[in-house]
DNA sequence: ATCTGGCATTTTGCATACCATATACCGAGT
DNA sequence: ACTCGGTATATGGTATGCAAAATGCCAGAT
């Protein structure tokens, strides 16, 4: 007799109440403009338990996770409340951004091949004619989100893709906000234009020092212009 | 009628217990040698509520902190484990420790003054005789420590510091594994007179370079020497 | 009219009870 | 003797109950 040898992959991931829960809020958290209005955004259990029809554990447990990632900050016996970042938070989240990323495409150019390096061409070449980037702002909005992430997995560190990936949630907002000020889309897609360039050219010390000054550079004009943030 | 203007201090810490049951499994994980045998540190829900004296409540809302940053790690419905890293997330750990450090690094350079960073140097000013290191070596990998966490409390970016702080603790059993190991330690410390003088000197890409290479340099010396992580 | 003190309400923090599932053990069948 | 299936038990996931704490309101005093 033969044991079949079907090569099923080990599904262990019973998705539990909590983090369908978890990522519920999650999504629900990101994709809300936090930073609209003056008031607080509360989160009160009770009423999201009701909402979801589950018992207050598993929304407790959500709600604790996304506290730990920065989402949520809660008070004891007060309650749980949308994190709001404060703009010193914002600046030294672009740096630890920076950092990160730098690193990344350090890796790139020791590790990645040549046609990987290509697909980040690839993104952008819907963008060529001029104003093509203005007129579907939206669109590259997405797609400058995309190149970011790319250059993390092509680093293949999933440490620094994983640390980032919240960094690029809470950034989402702020940099939907940015993108359209000050022509910074078509000065954003030559710095990427240089990157890659020097990726393909596997020099890793101007890849680095590359990705390092745009983001920097969201840095300053962050600093410089952003006043609505506390 | 005058207001007593007595500048105290807002206490809002209402230390509840599910921190304090935190704080006490993490100084229980992280003090313990999660690598010396192989079976797997289970850690019992029912059983950590009775030791505690506490309901299972508190005991789970720590665990899923501890889960999330990485120090446990919890398969539904079979339960919660001491977690255990690979040789790949170490080097990882690394990797994206290389990066933040550099970093920070970099801002001392720009930002810290020059009595901060002679604090630095006052750190092994009594390790100067020959053989000092090898001698105190205990005492020396804690200096050690406190040497890269200054680096990090001295770059003022209060996230770099936050995001390193579990590596840190990740690291440690590993760190004081190695530093005894093909004299890692007096190589260490030439390393990090290197560093304080490139920080002396303001030369920024310098000591992000120096930074770097020291955490690559473990990262080698844990590819090349350690055998005893899966 | 304003301020203060106490009470009521709301809501979290913790405890406990219940349920679903995974594992282990055991007996029967081959 | 080995395998297979069923049942028991243990354990985590979820629900709910209870109590402490914080806020808000109202009444009374100054």
């Amino acid at each position: 007799m033969v044991v079949a040898n079907l090569s099923l992959k080990a599904i262990d991931s019973p998705v539990v109440l909590k983090d369908r829960i978890y990522h519920e809020l999650k999504s629900a958290i990101t994709s809300m403009n936090v930073y609209a209005d003056d008031d607080e955004h509360r989160l009160d259990e009770r009423q999201l338990s009701l909402e979801l029809g589950v018992s207050r554990t598993p929304v407790r447990e959500a709600l604790c996770r996304l506290e730990n990632e920065g989402f949520v900050h809660t008070i004891p016996r007060r309650g749980a409340f949308v994190a709001r970042k404060t703009k010193k938070e914002v600046l030294e989240m672009i740096t630890v951004w920076a950092a990160l990323e730098s690193m990344a495409a350090r890796l790139i150019t020791e590790n990645a091949s040549v046609e990987e390096i290509a697909t980040l061409r690839e993104m952008f070449s819907s963008y060529d004619e001029d104003g093509a980037v203005q007129a579907r702002i939206d669109e590259y909005s997405e797609t400058n989100v995309s190149f970011h992430q790319a250059l993390f997995r092509l680093s293949r560190c999933d440490l620094l893709s994983k640390t980032t990936e919240n960094l690029f949630l809470h950034m989402r907002s702020i940099r939907m906000r940015t993108i359209a000020e000050k022509d910074r889309a078509s000065r954003s897609i030559i710095d990427h234009m240089y990157i890659i360039e020097a990726l393909e050219a596997r020099d890793t010390e101007l890849a680095e020092r590359l990705v390092r000054q745009h983001s920097l550079d969201l840095g300053r004009h962050v600093e410089e212009f952003v006043d609505w943030l506390p």
